[in-house]
RNA sequence: CGCGGGGUAGAGCAGCUGGUAGCUCGUCGGGCUCAUAACCCGGAGGUCGUUGGUUCAAAUCCUUCCCCCGCAA
């Protein structure tokens, strides 16, 4: 089976390189063009275009895809399948229909629910217990196609983002390959979504970092949780805006005024959350600086006014 | 050369309008105490990231390079 893979970031490697060590045919990959990033501006490749030019395994890297270059390319390759593992575009439906099983995309929630850009960011924040990863056709409408298979994981208490991003980019590695197997042996199944469950989200930006201390306490926790590694949840202390990596709940509970420092010691600092509940931040980042615990921030910037 | 912040005792910071370095915590010793992460007294510990320069004299001014961090992507 010919197949055209088309991702950018590293969630979408991991479905490539899982495709190169099963000997799945990858005959071409399309993915995002060269950009600046990083100090320094320098030039660099997504991390799919690294692995498949250690692969050897044609890369384009179009602009656009709606001035027919693309299409070209498409049937010049003639995959008999597309696989679409974050890209970063929304595909024209020419390039959906050419190939013989169409186009199948892993997407990184339970479909219906979180449909778009951040799904993995916003289970975590919404604080729900399960999510997973979906293995669907590609349809007109983002994330609408009917699903092949999905696969199931449970968010720990204290996951962040970024750690159930790393979990999830293998589990749909790996349903990636089991419904391609399924495709080529005619067994695999079509399951269509319900769309009056679906759920849209949308991406991350910094204005959700500040934290709301009104909200309860175990939602403040995800907060912190769900926006790492990017854009991490900040809190203003003594003036400067500090970004805060962890922190715990504590047992006791207070009148005082959701965002009040109820104290600081090595034990971390303590803050009033909504209901009275209470959190005690144990490791942040000041500008500047690398990450460091509450503990080590304390000794050279001493709280006034709090013990 | 995309923009900016930072590299000073084990840790976190101050000093940076030039004259061989200070604070908090930790650590070591002693004291107090039924006891203690509490308190008191005392001690150890730093070629101030690196290179060259200016100067009678540089952590403090200029310069080379290295490393860390944020923005931006």
């Amino acid at each position: 089976m010919r197949i055209v893979f088309m991702g950018t970031p590293d969630f979408a490697e991991a479905s490539l390189q899982k495709l190169i060590d099963e000997r799945f045919s990858v005959i071409g990959v399309f993915t995002q063009p060269d950009k600046p990033r990083g100090r320094g501006m320098s030039m660099s490749f997504s991390p799919v275009k690294t692995l498949a030019l250690a692969h050897q395994i044609p890369v384009y890297q179009p602009e656009t895809l709606r001035d027919g270059k693309a299409l070209e390319k498409l049937k010049e390759w003639n995959p008999d399948i597309l696989v679409v593992v974050a890209y970063g575009r929304i595909l024209p439906d020419e390039l959906l229909s050419l190939p013989r099983f169409g186009a199948i995309n892993v997407h990184a929630s339970l479909l219906p629910k979180y449909r778009g850009a951040a799904p993995i960011q916003w289970a975590v924040l919404n604080g729900d217990p399960v999510t997973g990863v979906s293995i669907m056709y590609l349809a007109h409408e983002m994330d609408s196609g009917d699903v092949i298979k999905t696969s199931e994981t449970e968010i720990g208490e204290k996951e962040t983002s970024g750690e159930l991003f790393e979990r999830l980019k293998h589990m749909g590695a790996q349903a990636l390959v089991d419904s391609l197997r399924e495709i080529e042996a005619g067994t695999a199944q079509r399951y269509p979504q319900d769309g009056a469950k679906a759920s849209y989200v949308s991406m991350l930006d910094k204005s959700m970092a500040p934290i709301d201390w009104t909200k309860p306490a175990k939602l403040v926790l995800k907060q912190i949780f769900g926006l790492q590694p990017w854009p991490v949840a900040t809190m203003t202390l003594g003036g400067t805006t500090l970004r805060v990596f962890d922190a715990d709940l504590c047992e006791k509970h207070t009148n005082r005024t959701p965002g009040t420092v109820l104290a600081a010691d090595t034990s971390g600092i303590e803050i009033a959350c909504g209901n009275g509940e209470v959190i005690r931040v144990t490791q942040l980042q000041a500008p500047g600086k690398k990450r460091m615990s509450a503990a080590d921030y304390l000794r050279g910037h001493p709280i006034d006014g709090v013990k």
